[in-house]
DNA sequence: GTCTATAGCCTGATAGAC
DNA sequence: GTCTATCAGGCTATAGAC
């Protein structure tokens, strides 16, 4: 065996996936503007010098930890679309799919103006992610009128997809507060499932009433949450 | 008419008072991170010792500011419970009022855990303040049910309330993004407004409708904001 | 191509002299 | 009430080792 072979024992994981898995660590925890360039350094246990190699500006680095999050919810959107199953249950998977998401980027939403005024190429991307959002959102709204899960008078609609972005991007800064829980777990991703139904359980039918039930049964306190 | 004296024409706004507002507009357009003690001074047109002379540390800056949002808050408590009477106009006025207050000290609400971090003394006061806000939140509906304005289930309350105190804090975040709204202006109260009524919406009667409807036309745009 | 050591530059909060 | 000095810390940059 070759000295730098590994032998597919020990997938030696590239540095620069190792300062992004870090620094998404740390903005979560404290939000981009209370990181230090020297603090990732430090955290991935590397030298300073070697961060600028890879990341030249702070902004660098945010501009690449967003593309991560496109890419999860771009790969969601696609797969939330080309849906047609007719079985309720694609419903709770896909709510409980983009809370995790939220969940694993939500650096992003603590402070959204704050990081736009220190990358402010990310403007528009941020503003294109809550578009397409809506349209999933909408679109799945359609499906489950469709299949008499839901009943959402038109006018209401709109007000109704707002909230629900607002509560879904939201909810674990007010978690935070209210709950005083500093370090947000994993088990808390339950309530903001829960916080977010409600807005559509007013609406639900008789048979969205069971799904309901059945989605917020599935805890995800019970699973590992990466 | 001796030096230094005004004649009574030109009440002179003490310093103290001028910096708490100068800091207040600042810290809405850009957050308290973004916003310098020199920019500060720079603004009210004093040395930055002298900024120094009325607050020592930016977080006494912070602590006065928050004690501004802090008596807004209680007056605003104090006179909702303390309401009896059985016109049902008074919720609406509720609801304006508390969208006002929010709206003058909305810095606060933009990154609460940066703010927390930087000033860990307002830790406490900030859930005591939202957890006020949730009781005479919880009071008002109340009222309203005894009224026969509303029908909430006892089992969805908890959950309303919670997202009554996200949405009403973070439309304005959530309009920035999704609308590009840069500078917010007073006629986008109206917007938020209308987002919380939508939560309660599906739980009126119809007399509360009739009495949304009414709130929803006097319209924010149409007046003096502060 | 990857990494370390170190330094320069700049901003911003604080403090004491006036 | 004002001005200027100090001090800390953060981001960026370069030179050179592996």
């Amino acid at each position: 065996m070759a000295a730098g072979d590994n032998g597919g024992k020990t997938r030696r994981v590239p540095t620069r996936e190792r300062i992004l898995e870090a620094t998404l660590v740390l903005f979560n925890n404290r939000g981009p503007g209370r990181v230090t360039t020297a603090e990732i350094a430090r955290t991935v246990g590397i030298n300073e010098g070697n961060l600028y190699y890879y990341f030249k500006t702070k902004e660098a680095l945010l501009e690449a930890l967003f593309k991560t999050l496109e890419e999860d919810a771009s790969a969601f959107m696609v797969e939330s679309s080309s849906n047609t199953t007719a079985d309720p249950g694609i419903y709770s998977d896909f709510m409980r799919r983009w809370f995790s998401i939220i969940w694993v980027h939500r650096y992003i939403f603590r402070d959204l103006p704050g990081i736009i005024a220190t990358a402010p190429s990310l403007r528009e991307p941020t503003r294109a992610l809550s578009m397409g959002m809506r349209l999933v959102v909408e679109g799945m709204l359609q499906q489950m009128t469709a299949a008499n899960l839901i009943d959402v008078p038109v006018d209401d609609a709109p007000q109704l997809l707002a909230n629900v972005w607002i509560v879904s991007t939201y909810w674990a800064v007010y978690l935070s507060l209210q709950e005083g829980v500093d370090d947000l777990a994993p088990e808390h991703l339950d309530w903001g499932l829960k916080q977010v139904a409600s807005l559509f359980k007013p609406y639900l039918s008789e048979l969205g009433k069971g799904e309901l039930q059945i989605m917020l049964d599935r805890s995800f306190s019970s699973e590992k949450v990466p």
